[in-house]
DNA sequence: GGGCACAGCAGGC
DNA sequence: TTCCAGCCTGCTGTGCCC
């Protein structure tokens, strides 16, 4: 169908059912060839007459609105205005393209189905029966060589198939994971030319960031479909759009994305919301919120509850509490507050939040939320990254200990962290790897280790744990040992030995000699008594906040344990080192310990896993050698992408070279909202 | 005017 | 594959205060 004719036959008021848009895409992959138009009649004549059918319909005409609003604007530049837009558009292209980074070439891996094949693998009798998924998993995988052999790789390992994308930027990788999905791949050659030709004809839909909102806006005032066009109406689109806004889109024109290495970055937020039957009964609607819950009854777990718990899993307090509204007609609201100080309790957020829904009602709702920010500020003691678990959080999970006991099962009793195993909870997070290396309680710099006078090299690139040591401290021991200044002219470092068994807490700072430098067992700092023990009453009632769970609660009752164990941890951390070290010590290790971080963090890095996506960067000398050998043999690079792949994978594999793998957190650039 | 808080929206997974 | 729900991030606009 020719694009006049598309358009023309779209705005058929006959039609009404092609402009319901919200219900069904062409872009994704699979679903080209769909009688679309049949798919949105039947979807629109059975979304007719609801609630959330008149709230679409209340936002397509406030996306229209701002549409016409945006091409009255369009109207009224004059030609001076489209020229100075146009140089300015034009200065713009040739700084951005100034930055085109080809050395790198990025692999974006997908997996296909995920939720529902890992399941399968686990429980084969879910073959071909419908299934809803609401666990994850995780596999490990070590150096893979360019994008076939990984996938076979993945398929032999796990019986999981993947698509793969190959491509000299994180944004244009991901678009070419998904061209061949299912079990397919794609590759982008590292050329400029290669890049425009592939960006000319690739619809906008395609590109991460782009939504549909988006979408419709720059195809409703532009007429723009594909990536090319962004160059095309440069000028417009400096005119119309925010400085962010404008540069995305033109780097989409471009074809340029991202090529570092993207950072796990600091949780900002945390959320709890849920949907039930419009109501307006406002005592229902405050239970849901907490007000009122009774500690004892832990089936009604209310939101201020499930927020706090997810908080002190984290160890996280925040200042500013979001409580989030729909109504029964979906229309969202907000209402903020930002208190003075830090609060994480689920009677701090109960209360807080009480007051904000009380200034909403009578209300007919039928979601709410309550969303934590502005975490631990000005609080000392905190991690600088609250994404990452602390080891006892880790260890207190029985996930990660099947992990470790899967690990235990090495021929050479050797848990190798940072290389080849990485644990990951949720297949969403960016990158929620295990790093011990990054934990506060476990940094292994023993000065007897000749292992760390070795080079990269010799050690493979990265740090190796002995299981033993391993093993010999999970279970009611957090060992730190610390390279610090020699408290001593024997120059050897100190150890600190926390004994945190459940209802103790003693600490015996020890010389590298292992002779005793100080020794304290004094009382922590938290709320709860370090020396009490941790038991339930009776059997049936906690011995430190009384709340009574019957032994057959066997699940709840590991997560009450697991709470306590993770506020104790969480006061232990800010009170340990400050309580155990003179202050000169207190800085110099704080200096070396962030020292001895980092470079492990570094080493440690190549090897970060995680799935449902994983992005693998390679430096382009590592492929050009490659593909040098490959010449070599005659065997030539075809344009076939496929053959490329066949090639490079009969070169055997460099087990001396590692790459970066690391999870996709986040599409490259976001567009920032349009004005 | 700058900084901040708040409200809302878009988008990814 | 779609949708929605849930959770998260990031951006913009507005209004208030200093």
């Amino acid at each position: 169908m020719e694009e006049s004719e598309k358009s023309s036959t779209e705005n058929d008021p006959a039609r009404p059912w092609q402009s319901y848009n919200t219900v069904y895409t062409i872009a994704k992959a699979g679903m080209e060839g769909v009688d679309k138009e049949k798919v949105q009649r039947i979807v629109y004549e059975m979304s007719k007459g609801s609630k959330y059918f008149e709230n679409e319909e209340k936002k397509e005409t406030y996306m229209k609105q701002k549409i016409e609003s945006m091409r009255a604007q369009l109207a009224k530049l004059t030609a001076v205005d489209i020229s100075r837009y146009q140089k300015f558009a034009d200065k713009r292209i040739v700084e951005l393209e100034a930055t085109r980074d080809l050395s790198r070439i990025w692999l974006h891996v997908d997996m296909d189905a995920f939720y529902a094949a890992v399941e399968t693998l686990s429980d084969p009798s879910l073959k071909g029966k419908p299934m809803a998924v609401g666990s994850m998993s995780m596999i490990s995988t070590a150096n893979y060589e360019v994008a076939e052999e990984l996938r076979e790789s993945v398929h032999k390992e796990t019986g999981l198939t993947c698509s793969a994308g190959v491509a000299p930027n994180r944004l244009l990788a991901k678009v070419c994971s998904d061209i061949n999905k299912p079990n397919g791949q794609f590759v982008l050659p590292n050329e400029r030319m290669a890049v425009m030709t592939f960006i000319s004809s690739l619809p906008i839909r395609k590109i991460g960031g782009i939504g549909k909102v988006t979408e419709n806006i720059l195809k409703g005032i532009f007429g723009i479909t594909t990536c090319e066009e962004m160059l095309q109406k440069s000028s417009f689109i400096c005119a119309l759009f925010s400085r962010t806004s404008a540069d995305f889109f033109l780097s989409v024109g471009l074809g340029l994305g991202r090529t570092d290495t993207p950072q796990v970055t600091q949780r900002k937020s945390m959320s709890s919301e849920r949907t039930f039957s419009p109501t307006e009964d406002e005592a229902l609607l405050f239970q849901k919120l907490g007000a009122g819950a009774v500690w004892k009854n832990l089936f009604a777990v209310d939101l201020s509850e499930n927020l706090a718990s997810d908080l002190k899993k984290e160890g996280l307090c925040g200042r500013t509490l979001t409580l989030k509204l729909k109504t029964s007609c979906f229309e969202v609201r907000t209402r903020a507050v930002t208190l003075p100080d830090n609060i994480c309790s689920s009677e701090d957020i109960v209360k807080h939040a009480t007051k904000l829904l009380k200034a909403e009602l009578p209300a007919s709702l039928r979601l709410m939320g309550l969303r934590m920010s502005h975490f631990n500020e000005g609080k000392k003691g905190v991690a600088s990254d609250p994404k990452q678990r602390t080891l006892s959080n880790f260890i207190a999970t029985k996930d990660a200990m099947g992990r470790v006991s899967e690990s235990n099962t090495d021929d050479d009793n050797t848990l190798s962290i940072g290389r080849e195993t990485s644990f990951s909870s949720d297949a969403h997070a960016p990158c929620e790897s295990f790093n011990f290396m990054d934990t506060h309680q476990m940094l292994f710099v023993d000065p007897t280790d000749k292992r760390h006078g070795q080079n990269e090299a010799e050690t493979g690139g990265s740090f190796d744990l002995q299981i033993d040591d391993f093993r010999d401290n999970v279970d009611n021991h957090d060992v730190v040992r610390d390279a610090m200044d020699p408290p001593y002219p024997t120059g050897t470092g100190e150890v600190v030995v926390r004994d945190s068994s459940p209802g103790l807490l003693k600490e015996t700072s020890l010389d590298g000699l292992g002779r005793v430098v100080s020794c304290t067992d004094e009382e922590s700092a938290s709320s709860l008594n370090p020396k009490e023990p941790f038991f339930w009453l009776n059997d049936y009632q906690c011995s430190v906040c009384g709340i009574e769970l019957p032994p057959s609660f066997v699940e709840e009752r590991q997560e009450h344990f697991d709470f306590h164990l993770a506020e104790r941890l969480q006061d232990e951390e800010s009170n340990n080192v400050n309580r155990v070290l003179k202050p000169k010590q207190r800085f110099t290790q704080k200096d070396e310990v962030s020292q001895s971080r980092q470079r492990k963090k570094q080493r440690a890095s190549p090897s970060a896993v995680c799935f449902k996506e994983m992005i693998i960067n390679f430096s382009l000398a590592d492929v050009n050698a490659r593909r040098q050998n490959l010449l070599k043999s005659g065997e030539g690079l075809g344009a076939d992408p496929k053959a490329r792949v066949r090639k490079q994978k009969e070169t055997p594999a460099d087990p001396e070279k590692t790459h970066n793998i690391v999870a996709d957190p986040s599409p490259d650039t976001k567009p920032s909202k349009i004005k």
